[in-house]
DNA sequence: CCCCTCGCTCAACGGTTGTTGACTCAACAC
DNA sequence: GTGTTGAGTCAACAACCGTTGAGCGAGGGG
């Protein structure tokens, strides 16, 4: 071992951060159900009742480990917002959070997590809909440029489509920049 | 009960139908994993044993259940490729069939379905490609234009997004209309 | 009318899962 | 040094799941 002498706090603290790490990553690849108590704690060289003793329940570890969701961008221009959109979507470096990943994997699957993003995604279309100019049907405008980068998200993240992952970032932000201008836009 | 003197050939065509359509509503609604053969049998007021005498195993039930993925459009003018598309989005009467929504909850979480979906989805970004006009990039394009449907799908019909259950069917389709233009079109 | 066929049920097995209680042992307080 | 606290383990329970084999009873052909 290359830590010696760790208070117990320490190890503690340490050792409840290797079950949320194992837990956030398992349940990202896996989903909920099929996430199981006895894997995580493998995956933290830990005992199954461990996991128990520290949070209570399966449900609590999930949203223990997930947490955070990304937060929903607030400007007033709709060239500023298109960007900070097609920034959150997750192309660059490294992807989406693991927990968002997580949270994601479950939502059609698993009623918790379903509510947990459609009050996220609900928040998200109204956060939009404020900033976008006084057109007709803010909100479904916004509900739709929500749902378009969700699906690129899920296509690229959650299912692997070939053709997103092989593409670079920023071809596809530009590629996807006059498609969701177009949503804001007026009919002509 | 109102239906008197059935063939035995007929009882168990009816009863194999009454377990499909049982399992195609219950896939449909709670995923592959949560659904248990025994809601299943229930459901069509049946043994869990004869769920199992008529289809094996609990995936063959799936995929005899599932079946079907909406045909891919094939069209090689761009404006009536994006109105076929738009059209398959299940927005009009009653929305998609069952087992296209089965296979689609399950999507995530369950590995047979993902490996289908992606399939799937590949040969209809393959299809959309080809009909693309000669752009740069038209595979991507078509990927960006099938997972931007596929969002709007999930939102609508699997989250219950509310603003999109609230809107009218055509209105969603008159609002997408340019934005799935613009993909296809040459940058300016 | 007999007897075989077949739709269908009943009871159970083996495995996995979340969860629990008793236990061990090293770290810390005094 | 002694007693206590708390990290971590072990073994087990109860529930649920997919799956199986034996058996029942009506239907239909001879």
């Amino acid at each position: 071992m290359s830590t010696l002498r760790q208070s117990r706090a320490d190890r503690r603290r340490a050792t409840e951060a290797r079950i949320l790490d194992g837990a956030r990553e398992l349940f990202a690849e896996k989903g909920f159900e099929r996430t199981t108590i006895r894997a995580v704690a493998a995956a933290a060289n830990v005992d199954p009742a461990l996991v128990m003793q520290y949070f209570g329940s399966k449900r609590e570890l999930f949203t223990q480990a997930v947490q955070a969701f990304p937060a929903q961008p607030t400007a007033t221009d709709t060239d500023v917002l298109v960007d900070q959109l097609l920034a959150s979507l997750g192309l660059k470096l490294g992807g989406l959070p693991e927990g968002t990943l997580a949270m994601m994997r479950s939502m059609l699957t698993d009623q918790t997590a379903a509510d947990y993003v459609r009050a996220a995604l609900g928040r998200q279309i109204d956060g939009v809909g404020a900033a976008l100019p006084a057109a007709e049907d803010p909100e479904l405008r916004a509900a739709l440029v929500v749902t378009t980068l969700l699906g690129v998200t899920i296509g690229h993240q959650l299912l692997d489509l070939a053709t997103l992952r092989e593409a670079p970032a920023d071809r596809i932000a530009a590629l996807l920049r006059p498609a969701i201008k177009a949503l804001t836009e007026p009919l002509e």
